[in-house]
DNA sequence: GACTAAAACTAATACTATTAGTTTTAGTAA
DNA sequence: TTACTAAAACTAATAGTATTAGTTTTAGTC
């Protein structure tokens, strides 16, 4: 009964770690505890609730994405920034496929830091569409497109959806942006 | 206890109305029971158990969005058809919000049918790309990325990503399936 | 060395799905 | 009409979930 360590940020890290493992689905408070060494209620003097740490899960799996995502466009612009980082995304997605899924459920949670976590992936790919010639309000219906068609693509990908083995997936994902990008660029300059 | 006309059907399809009314994530057995004024564990002389009705729920929601979209694409051809198919779907996914979150997980359920299930949707769309020039390996590319568009689209809109009140969802929306129109003339023809 | 607040604990509650065993019902056969 | 059977309802119990209340222990401070 000595007093562990514990603090919100281990419990939530954990908890990060055990979604992985068991599965989004499968998390529970229950085995958080039991991998922390200390009893359920226990987790109740540094947490609010399950839905605390699902929030907090989903803020620190979408932190992880954007620190990714800003590495894979250092020094690079326009076409070369919009392929690389694209491929980052796809990339996390899945090496970190449970924990991805924390991704889409942000905004349920809703405090109020929402609408700067949400912008931790828009804003790399807003800085690379600075660069092309669209205004501003056409910048964000493009950003949505291509956010959705990568979300959108991942995401199906993981589920199991894109079974037909005559067609690469990489190559479907590829293609893919090749068309987002001649969009683009199609924009007069 | 007289023998209430239950049978499969009747609970599949008062478990997608209450996936509707209560949400996904919200649904249980035992509102189910409450709903068909049955006991919890009569539901078991019908069903598995919780996989099997999520799965048929998954199956019914994805012949209800095929329906729907192969009313869209009747006596329509080519770009008519597919901005007439995308807007049905959107539709559906709006007007059925809880019920939609059944789709994605359709592939999860490892039955058989599931090849047959999931080629429902894909089907109206592989049905109207025929009519362009592309070939049988970049239908299956471009499919797969219309899809990954419109479903991440509307699973992100449902989700509460795109906030920016300065940019229409609406514009946003029929703007990417331009672009995709704009793509898919490029191909030769 | 006593005091206090944080952090662990135990115990209980109300949900969830699921299983086993029992009773009732509806329909069929004698 | 009565007896039988199988389906479909039931009750009761189990194991898992999150959560709350109340208690004990610990670590650090006065």
């Amino acid at each position: 009964m000595a007093k562990k360590g514990l603090d919100s940020k281990i419990i939530i890290s954990t908890a990060a770690q055990l979604v992985e493992e068991k599965g989004y689905d499968h998390f529970s408070l229950n085995e958080l505890a039991l991998k922390l060494g200390v009893k359920t209620a226990s987790l109740y003097n540094h947490i609010e609730g399950l839905q605390e740490v699902n929030s907090k899960v989903s803020h620190l799996a979408v932190s992880r994405l954007h620190l990714i995502l800003e590495a894979s466009i250092a020094r690079k612009e326009r076409d070369e920034a919009l392929m690389s980082l694209t491929l980052a995304y796809r990339d996390f997605a899945k090496k970190n496929p449970e924990l991805y899924k924390a991704v889409i459920k942000l905004p349920t949670s809703e405090d109020d830091q929402l609408k700067e976590s949400g912008a931790q992936v828009v804003e790399p790919i807003i800085a690379i569409l600075r660069k092309y010639a669209l205004n501003e309000v056409d910048r964000i219906h493009f950003s949505r497109a291509l956010r959705s068609a990568i979300h959108g693509f991942v995401e199906m990908e993981e589920a199991g959806f894109f079974r037909r083995h005559d067609a690469n997936i990489d190559i479907s994902y590829e293609k893919m942006i090749e068309g987002y990008i001649v969009i683009l660029n199609s924009y007069n300059n």
